[in-house]
DNA sequence: ATCATATTTTGTCCTAGACAATAAGATAGT
DNA sequence: ACTATCTTATTGTCTAGGACAAAATATGAT
């Protein structure tokens, strides 16, 4: 039995939400205690819980409160994990933890950094992405793996004496890093000098840190968990407390219905950073003629 | 110009709290849109900055309110940094970037892992806290110690075949995250196997995560940023969901207020920890006599 | 099929009142 | 003078039901 702010901070979903739920769909249905407080019931954070993914996955709220619980329960399970991508999901679901940092290390000597990332990496975040939503991933599990990639993906990223300086960073309420940190290592590869501050800052901070870093481009990452609405408020915020002279560039999942902001380069597919290297830093290749 | 939304994750102080300080005490007095939405003007956010800093130093709302802008921002400058620790204001706040890492290495060195953390790495955190909280260090500096102090702790946490496993982490809302590493790093000094999530976890995933790694205890650190309220709830939540036979240690500034929950060890003072190790895990001695 | 327009859905914010948990102040007892 | 218990004040979180723009979907026109 838990609080409504409890359980917000567990799913991640605002308090107004939930009780708004309630009052349209008549769901959950959270018992009271002496002051008239809710307090839910375990069987129904679950069942939240399995909401919270089914949307996460595209299905909308009206079509998932018009299911009952166990037909909720059975469209989750009936979800299939992509299977193009067989190899991986042995790798995530199956080798052991100590073996786990070597297999990586395997795949980056062989493919390079470059294909290490957007051949490896990426199919293996959505990998674990969906097989956390479906259940079939464990949540400790996906810290580890989480943990062993950014271990060595971090060691990429050595310092340099020449390019453009970025700062990767993340806002408040932004859980996942693991796309920041992968984007910020194909943007030291294409010779920026990249500047990683893996927390959650409130954006003051982040006009703080820019600043202090003398950086030339700050870059964000927005996943599918943060409302497109405060997405698009922080990044306009943002970019009108920045002096002009520094660019902006976002990305991620939340971004990925056209949004075209003044003054922010926005960027949802990893693939497309070469690109946006060439257009945002032209005189790049003049430096690293072997892009 | 910011809504209130933003305005709570930029301060940590709750949209409620918010609302009913204006309603009080006539402050802050947001500007509306055509909505009727508020939206805080930048004077506004400085001030509130102000009160939640003096709010931490233990000033109460009521009296801070009472106050002139002018008074309150008098009143943070009056806060005087400790002056026992020149040498450490010093490092804080003047040497370069580039030394750092070296002179705290330096450090180690010469005190050894336990002293370095209780009379080195301790009031260095109180100093940069102070700092902060006073205006005289900037996030950006502070966020580049963390970050220095944090690679080098993390470096000590080698993995142990023997010894209690205890899981070290956070719950959601909780930003500080190094008193919890110099308290991982001290139970792994007195022979533990200390192992390290360094995020922000819902209390679900807490358990899923001490079941994972098959720990004996898992320890919580609790910032005084967290309302002792919900370090509470959070707690006694916690516990009721973990089987009894695994042991929680509970830390940090939020529960310095004489807190009595069953079957929880509270440990408010880092130097509390080779007791509470000797409490906790009387074996351990068989093990490492040396201690 | 592609684009512009209408409709539904959805999340966030509003007001003003309530109350328990915490801290502070007051009183009595060693 | 100092600690323990009681009383009062302060403070944060929760409630209800209404409102509306932004996002998503459906409809119609080219």
């Amino acid at each position: 039995m838990i609080t409504i702010q409890q359980l917000s901070q567990e799913l991640g979903i605002g308090v107004d939400t939930l009780r708004v739920w309630e009052r349209r769909f008549g769901f959950p249905t959270p018992e009271r205690n002496t002051r008239g407080h809710r307090l839910y019931p375990p069987a129904q954070i679950d069942d939240l819980r399995i909401i919270k993914k089914l949307q996460n996955l595209g299905h909308r709220p009206k079509q998932l409160f018009a299911l009952t619980a166990a037909e909720r329960r059975a469209l989750l399970n009936q979800q299939h994990v992509d299977d193009r991508h067989h190899d991986l999901q042995q790798l995530v679901t199956t080798v052991a933890a100590a073996q786990l940092d070597k297999e990586l290390r395997t795949q980056l000597q062989q493919r390079g950094i470059e294909a290490f990332i957007l051949e490896f990496a990426v199919p293996l975040l959505e990998v674990m992405d969906r097989g956390w939503l479906t259940g079939k991933l464990s949540i400790a599990r996906e810290h580890l793996l989480s943990d062993c990639l950014a271990t060595i993906l971090k060691e990429q990223l050595v310092p340099r004496a020449y390019g453009p300086r970025i700062v990767f960073t993340t806002l408040s309420g932004e859980r996942h890093k693991l796309g920041l940190l992968l984007s910020a290592v194909l943007f030291h590869q294409q010779g920026c000098d990249c500047h990683l501050v893996m927390e959650e800052l409130p954006v003051a901070e982040v006009l703080s840190i820019v600043d202090f870093f003398a950086a030339d481009a700050v870059a964000l990452s927005f996943s599918i968990q943060i409302a497109p609405r405060q997405a698009k408020r922080d990044l306009a915020w943002l970019r009108k407390g920045l002096p002009s002279h520094i660019k902006m560039i976002a990305g991620g999942f939340a971004l990925r219905n056209g949004m075209h902001l003044p003054g922010i380069s926005v960027c949802t597919d990893l693939g497309q950073i070469s690109s946006l290297c060439a257009r945002e830093f032209p005189d790049l290749n003049l430096q690293k003629p072997t892009g």
